[in-house]
DNA sequence: ATAATAAAGGATAGTTTTGCCCTTATTTAT
DNA sequence: ATAAATAAGGGCAAAACTATCCTTTATTAT
């Protein structure tokens, strides 16, 4: 569905939302033990989430590391998706023809738009901050290697 | 979603399956221009449903080419996925954990799985003989570009 | 000030996917 | 038989994706 980086993102951005906070920063190497994920692949998907979209805030040095403001855990999960830059998995067509269109639809679009649908809903109307909330309970795991 | 392989295989398919016969084979040059798609990459793509898979069926030399036999057309356009190799897309974890799983979910899957559900039916329960009647109608495409 | 810490950044390598080209094998038509 | 047509197959190159390593910069604690 996404590619690895995405997943990364989803997975780091949930578990820095659920256990870090402005006063207890998470360093890059708990996050990738925990999230179970390669360190430096996942320290440069964080930079991008951090540097260019400040869906994540960073601080270096000594206590520094990676926490997300509330601010940030009220966007919806939908924004890393595009931060990645993979927001058109959630527009194209599924043959992949040049463009998914209503004019001109595949033999699949009238049956796949509304599953579409739904994907971009569970993406767009839930915050970071609901989806770090289940993993608190115990019963949700962002890892189970 | 898929791979440009599997889009590929998935657009020659049904085009064959719509526009061929028998005795009224097609062509590697006519199928990529039909569905807008890399001449030799095809070819390689359906030489793998053909000898592996026998989805397709292929005659070479002159009057040779590609079509479906009747029983063929029957298959769910589910097998041509399985076929590339792609069945894991309808099984796997949306954020990349291990193993999707009951016991230890990822904070998406209570509203992932019944959408996932809804993907796996519609490439399970329609056939490509289904598929394809559909682009004879004229108002349904195979290429858009 | 200095040293230690931790992210930022640059370079590079490995792997997979995508795409192309050219030769070979098979079938048909003459 | 021979020639022509057409898929099969091997090899390779370009691009994208994934991953690692090392140096630099910023911050903090002493
Ligand atoms: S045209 Fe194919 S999904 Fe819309
Ligand atoms: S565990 Fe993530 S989708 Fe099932």
């Amino acid at each position: 569905m996404f590619t690895k980086a995405t997943e990364y993102a989803l997975r780091a951005t949930i578990y820095i939302a659920q256990k870090g906070s402005e006063v207890a920063k998470l360093g890059i190497d708990e996050i990738a033990v925990a999230i179970d994920s390669p360190r430096s692949f996942t320290a440069k998907i964080l930079q991008l989430l951090s540097r260019d979209n400040h869906i994540i805030s960073s601080v270096r040095g000594p206590n520094g590391g990676f926490y997300l403001t509330e601010k940030a855990k009220s966007l919806p999960i939908s924004c890393i998706i595009q931060a990645m830059g993979e927001e058109e998995m959630l527009e194209k067509c599924v043959l992949g023809l040049k463009q998914c269109s209503e004019t001109q639809p595949c033999p699949m679009h009238l049956q796949f738009k509304p599953i579409r649908k739904q994907l971009k809903d569970m993406f767009s109307n839930k915050t970071i901050r609901e989806f770090a909330a289940e993993i608190k309970d115990g019963v949700i795991f962002i890892c189970n290697r």
